[in-house]
DNA sequence: CTGTTAGCGCCTTCAA
DNA sequence: TTGAAGGCGCTAACAG
């Protein structure tokens, strides 16, 4: 079952020679159907599977995929990885993760992608909330490594590849629908004003404020920092103001200072969502079960995943078909197009707003059916 | 800074040649010491790193790692992976992921495994909860080839390393402590029967309430799919029960099932835990963000993917040495145990109770202090 | 269309 | 203790 087949003896056994079966195993044109054939089914019969390694020695290029991602306990990572694993697992590349450990979002990791990048173990990257390294990143992809940026940073340098989420638009329709729903005084607990995406989210409130001609009061205004902990002490400070000027309405920046908050609305016996509605951020898988289950904006992780995953494919494809035009070979689920080619390439996903109980409202259906952005490519 | 360097490079800088550069690479003890200093120096000041396939190539082996895991968005791998990667990344060993798609845990991955065998790119095998291919693991571990299963399936054949959780005992100590909170009427939601934790788990409720001379009652004991949906089910039946057969405690085979359990309380006005206890098992991150937070038996499994990787890692290197006894070479973080190589090599790892409001006692201490899950919403 | 010939970068005998 | 030579399994020119 294990034995160790090579090339070679595939080679005997089709009676051609190990160029010719190679030629087969990389979807070379120029072999001969009947030749192709036999040598395919010998494969079969044989149940060869090709050393990845040596091939990628010869090939000076391998079938390896690295994944640069911060922790696997952030809740949306497993969500894209699912993607992007789903994507690979459907071609002949394999994927390595890197670095699944700091805890320390600022560290730079120049250190490990210049190792993965030495190391030529694989053929392309894919970095998920970069932050730091991406200017890094951005040097790999203007050496013509294939790189793809999962990032909420903003635009990252050199039109690196890069795919995110409209954080904006999301915050705006979960803020419009809070105001739709007659609350006017709509408090906003922001992420880490260090990320670019709390200012996005933060924006898109405000936008939604100002459409409705309702004045941005600042005392219903603060910075948490994504966990529950602070989610909590803001909405005290919140439920803290004078009666008058106290939010009907919270919307807040993450998930978790979400949970944070109602956990604070119910310690003071206020009820969710009757006396206050609270709106989150992320659709963590956790949100559907809570009670009650919390209305947020869903960030299409797993979408995110498989676009980054076949927009990285492509990028190494192409990259591969650059150095030896000659192979214009493609397999299943891996289809190069020029498209993606002509940079900038970047896609904004678009958020929805998952309409639960605790906005007091599962009657306004439907989210955004707008998309986000019209400079794609495909 | 991505420039090809390779052994030969070196060997010219440093004046050796390839030979003995390959030499210091493998940490062969016959090396003069100060032409290995001088070797040292060189990969140091250019940055060299080799090229691991290569290297994997020619040497036979590789210093790669697969994983197999059946879905990230189970809650607790991701705890899992990170241990693993923590221990894998301190050393020159990469880690491959392998199927992280197939949410149907009954597939037979054989096909996948022995295809990651027989393209001999890893050198040794994760398996978590494999389920049915149990079996083709177990065949690779006796070739020989390095395997190690995370399972909670029983006891794997062929005397496969193995490591899993003691669910007997945890269950045990989860329903005691309910006992001694004065529970006489505690119910128990089974994870699905075709697993063999879920028996492991209610034989350790039978023994807590044989121990205490509390007589089983068959209506307090229903089977779930440790999804929250049959929790709430399972609750509303036991709520259904004639007032004096109804339980005051519930101890849910899984956290989600407790989820559930807590949500048809609520719907009822039952107050948890003041008017049902309910306590869970697995403790997800999100377990302590509950309202209120939820009392549950810990898995460590966090330490297992560290415990994994480590004892994986020493086979894989013990593996090497019985294929290259001249060398002993030794790199940081994987000290070669030969204990480690007596079979059956099986370790079951401790849980812990996780002491938090559900079940209505935060009183009696002990085992791990309150922990707020160190995750962070994007 | 197919076979032959060189390596890819590294490891490992075998001599020296 | 070190160098030279051959080969790991596969790919990529080049002929034919």
């Amino acid at each position: 079952m294990a034995e160790k087949l090579t090339i070679r003896d595939i080679a005997r056994l089709a009676g051609v020679s190990k160029a010719t079966v190679s030629r087969v195993l990389n979807q070379k044109p120029d072999v001969d159907p009947a030749t192709r054939e036999r040598i395919l089914r010998v494969m079969e019969e044989q149940g060869f599977v090709p050393n990845i390694a040596a091939s990628g020695l010869a090939g000076g290029r391998s079938r390896l995929l690295g994944a640069l991602i911060p922790s696997l306990t952030w809740p949306l990572i497993p969500e894209l990885m699912r993607g992007v694993g789903e994507v690979v697992g459907a071609t002949p590349y394999e994927l390595i993760l890197y670095s699944i450990n700091d805890v320390n979002h600022e560290k730079d990791r120049s250190d490990i992608i210049s190792r993965i990048v030495r190391t030529r173990l694989v053929s392309g990257l894919l970095a998920v909330f970069p932050g730091p390294s991406a200017k890094y990143l951005a040097a790999l992809h203007s050496r013509s490594f294939p790189v793809l940026l999962i990032d909420d940073q903003g635009i990252p340098p050199e039109n690196t590849p890069w795919i995110s989420v409209d954080n904006r638009v999301g915050a705006y329709e979960a803020t419009r629908h809070l105001i739709r729903l007659g609350h006017r005084r709509i408090a906003h607990i922001q992420g880490p004003l260090k990320y670019q995406v709390s200012h996005d989210r933060y924006r898109g409130y405000c936008d939604a404020l100002e459409e409705a001609g309702i004045p941005l009061d600042p005392a219903l205004v603060l910075e948490g920092d994504f966990m529950p902990q602070t989610g909590r002490a803001c909405a005290n400070a919140f439920f803290d103001l004078p009666p008058e000027r106290r939010p009907t309405a919270i919307f807040a920046g993450s998930d978790y200072m979400a949970y944070g908050a109602i956990a604070a609305a119910e310690q003071r016996g206020l009820r969710v969502p009757d006396d206050v509605a609270v709106v989150g951020f992320d659709d963590n898988p956790s949100s559907a079960h809570m009670e009650p289950p919390l209305t947020t904006v869903r960030q299409p992780f797993y979408e995110m995943g498989r676009r980054a995953a076949e927009m990285l494919l492509a990028f190494v494809e192409a990259s591969r078909m650059m150095h030896h035009p000659s192979q214009n070979g493609q397999f299943a689920g891996v289809t190069p197009s020029t498209a993606v080619f002509d940079p900038p390439v970047r896609v904004k996903m678009p958020t929805s707003l998952i309409i639960r109980a605790s906005c007091g409202a599962s009657r306004h259906l439907h989210s955004s059916p707008e998309q986000g952005g019209g400079d794609r490519s495909r």
